[in-house]
DNA sequence: ATGGCTTACATAGTAAGA
């Protein structure tokens, strides 16, 4: 069971992008960031036709997350994240494929910092780590698949300063990362490549990609359930380079 | 070191991303 996570940045600007790389990926599970488009504006249809089931929700120019899964229809569990009834942005989804817990996270970006971005980031990583607590006790294999806009060690960003004051790489989110896997979750990527860098984000600006000056940001956190199955992980770099592509390249796991 | 890209929404120029 090979199960991805992708942020798309704009789902219809690149769908294409995004069937091609189903066509030879061959995922049986995604989990989809950063849709841009509204419920209404899903391309369904097109994704149906490559042989995918979807769940998702969306919002007007922002964020938007969704799941697909391969030849069947993910049965959702939660449609947002819970602990904050007053929160409206569509950010985390989750549902069950064949016996396992996937979610879509696309967590807040957090700049500028100090804020009130900042602060809504802090309070949306509390919020995932009760709901991972929760899942936790389940005892179900669970993939907490997404966009944890978390680098999580000094080690998954390229040499620079240039970040020193970025949300995404302050100690209380470092924390909040590290708290998650205290709590019992296994960071499969850096599991599976324990001595190598890896990243799956290079910014469009400043020749960040050919330089290959990235961040590991997105992340496939796995339940001990889920965790003894894991067989294979990869990022598919090659994504990057091609034309229109997202900033963000695919990151994957292959559960026994 | 640097907002030097890129998008949605709109149909010019912002806001947002990370």
């Amino acid at each position: 069971m090979k199960i991805a996570t992708f942020n798309i940045n704009g789902i219809n600007k690149r769908l294409k992008n995004l069937l091609d790389w189903l066509a030879e990926a061959e995922p049986d599970v995604v989990s989809l960031q950063e849709l841009k488009a509204t419920d209404t504006k899903f391309p369904g249809a097109a994704i149906e036709r490559a042989g995918y089931g979807a769940v998702w929700r969306g919002q007007t120019a922002w964020n938007g997350v969704a799941i697909l899964a391969r030849g069947t229809v993910p049965v959702p569990t939660q449609l947002e994240l819970p602990g904050d009834g007053g929160d409206r942005q569509a950010r985390y989804l989750e549902a069950a494929v064949n016996g396992v817990l996937v979610t879509s996270i696309y967590a807040p970006n957090g700049n500028p910092q100090p804020g009130p971005k900042f602060d809504y980031k802090l309070a949306w990583n509390d919020r995932l780590l009760a709901h991972a607590a929760e899942l936790m006790a389940a005892d179900v294999p669970v993939v907490l698949a997404g966009d944890y806009n978390i680098v999580p060690e000094p080690r998954d960003i390229y040499e620079t300063r240039s970040y020193d004051d970025n949300a995404l790489v302050q100690p209380q989110c470092r924390k909040a990362f590290q708290r998650l896997l205290e709590l019992g979750w296994t960071d499969a990527i850096r599991e599976a490549f324990p001595d190598e860098t890896v990243y799956t984000f290079w910014d469009y600006k400043r020749n960040r990609w050919p330089r290959n000056a990235g961040l590991r940001l997105d992340h496939l956190l796995l339940s001990p359930q889920a965790g003894t199955r894991l067989v294979e992980a990869g990022i598919d770099r090659h994504i990057r380079s091609r034309d229109g592509a997202s900033d963000h390249a695919p990151a994957w796991i292959r559960l026994e």
